[in-house]
DNA sequence: TGCAAAATAGCACGATCGTTCTTTTTTAGT
DNA sequence: ACTAAAAAAGAACGATCGTGCTATTTTGCA
């Protein structure tokens, strides 16, 4: 169920209490780690947040490796809830691609005071080998595999030219993303949501989308329509 | 001259022995701070690589903010000597748009154990004010403004249409870039740098460059030329 | 060659780190 | 309500963190 596939079946088993204390430990480790990075992450922090003490937060996770897994787990599951399913209802093909865009994107830009565990993580663990490497990667790869099922299910419903390069396509989609990421929670640029969309509108007419789906750019450019596309 | 501006006239001024100890600190700590992240460089691991004691490391600084400040500062002026100056050797214009970009592409996937300072701080420092962010942001937009003044020229050189939005053309650029860093470094994907030079030629064709311009993509894909660019 | 100054080392500090062990409190089933 | 088990707290460990202070060594110039 943690694959970002449409499956269903979920078993709830919180008997203990200790099940339910160690989801509102997660929570704020999460809450940390997507402030501070997962390498910031201590267990001293975490206590105080939640209220306990050091050694009670431990005991739940038996190593700080762990406690790190569990948070990379715990982001891939809500960026599942809220990236994924909620587009998996859009239209197969190209609505379904812009929605699961679309929803990447907010998730991105729109939270005020939490960066993308992906993109800080890869950072933090691109030369640094272990378990919590392998996790997360396992994480982004999983979701990018998504995302290109999502692109081959447009180019078969005909919704894109038949001969485009998918893994490309994924590929430009992502650097849009990480973009966006980066000029709008780094350097706190307010034009960056507005270049991803009109970078992934653009994509989507050179990648042969039917100009009839790509909805009119809101802005007042209106007469730039030569043989390329250069929308203000 | 440490604004990517071509101008002259250094000054070299180890009068002092300390200004090349300290130099050579600032080597070992730039190593270290790619590997492990700007926050996880600490004095005591850096002292050990240096080979000297904790506190004569220290004294160089005055505090672990101003090291982390001297170790942008140097990989500012290593970016601008490897990627910025010898780029503005080539012809004004797109030829010289085309080669920064493959020295800043070259420079980010090409070096095996350093990733990218610019990228990597700004995922540990985007919600962590101070002035180590501030010297990491303001390097990243000076740079971003050299490769933006390069698209301008490339433009008003005829090289690209005179319509296109040129914010938007580095935004778009940035992101082929940091997708590299994250598919090639973190995801060890061996596709990435081919994605990369194929999004960039792309890329240029649909801001109005003339096709003679890009060179032909060197795979077995040749058929594939009609009204959108879909290369293999 | 001597001497002031600069550079480096040595040492200690309070704080925090992850982790282990023991004790106390809280839970859930009877 | 009683009790065994689970959960949380408390205390301490060795290590490392950044940083201050004092001594020692090294440097560069008269």
């Amino acid at each position: 169920m943690t694959d970002f596939q449409t499956s269903s079946a979920s078993e709830s088993r919180a008997i203990h209490k200790g099940q339910q204390t160690k989801a509102a430990i997660v929570d704020a480790a999460l809450g940390l780690a997507t402030q501070i990075g997962l390498e910031g992450l201590s267990i001293g922090a975490l206590a105080d947040v939640a209220r306990m003490s050091k050694s009670g937060v431990f005991a739940h996770f038996g190593s700080r490796e762990e406690l790190q897994i569990s948070v990379v787990r715990e982001y891939h599951e809500r960026f599942e809830a809220e990236v994924f399913y909620p587009a998996m209802k859009a239209q197969r093909g190209l609505p379904r691609l812009r929605q699961l865009f679309a929803n990447w994107t907010q998730r991105t830009s729109a939270e005020i005071d939490s960066g993308c565990l992906y993109i800080g993580g890869a950072a933090e663990f691109d030369d640094r080998p272990g378990t919590v490497r392998d996790a997360l990667a396992s994480s982004v790869k999983t979701w990018l595999a998504a995302v290109h099922r999502s692109v081959v299910q447009a180019r078969d419903e005909g919704h894109l030219d038949e001969g485009i390069n998918t893994e490309q396509m994924v590929f430009e989609i992502h650097g849009l993303i990480l973009a966006l990421q980066f000029e709008a929670r780094f350097l706190r640029s307010d034009s960056a949501l507005r270049h991803t969309t009109t970078g992934f509108d653009n994509m989507l007419l050179r990648y042969g989308a039917s100009p009839a789906d790509i909805p009119a750019v809101p802005t007042a450019a209106k007469a730039h329509v030569k043989k390329s596309i250069h929308p203000e």
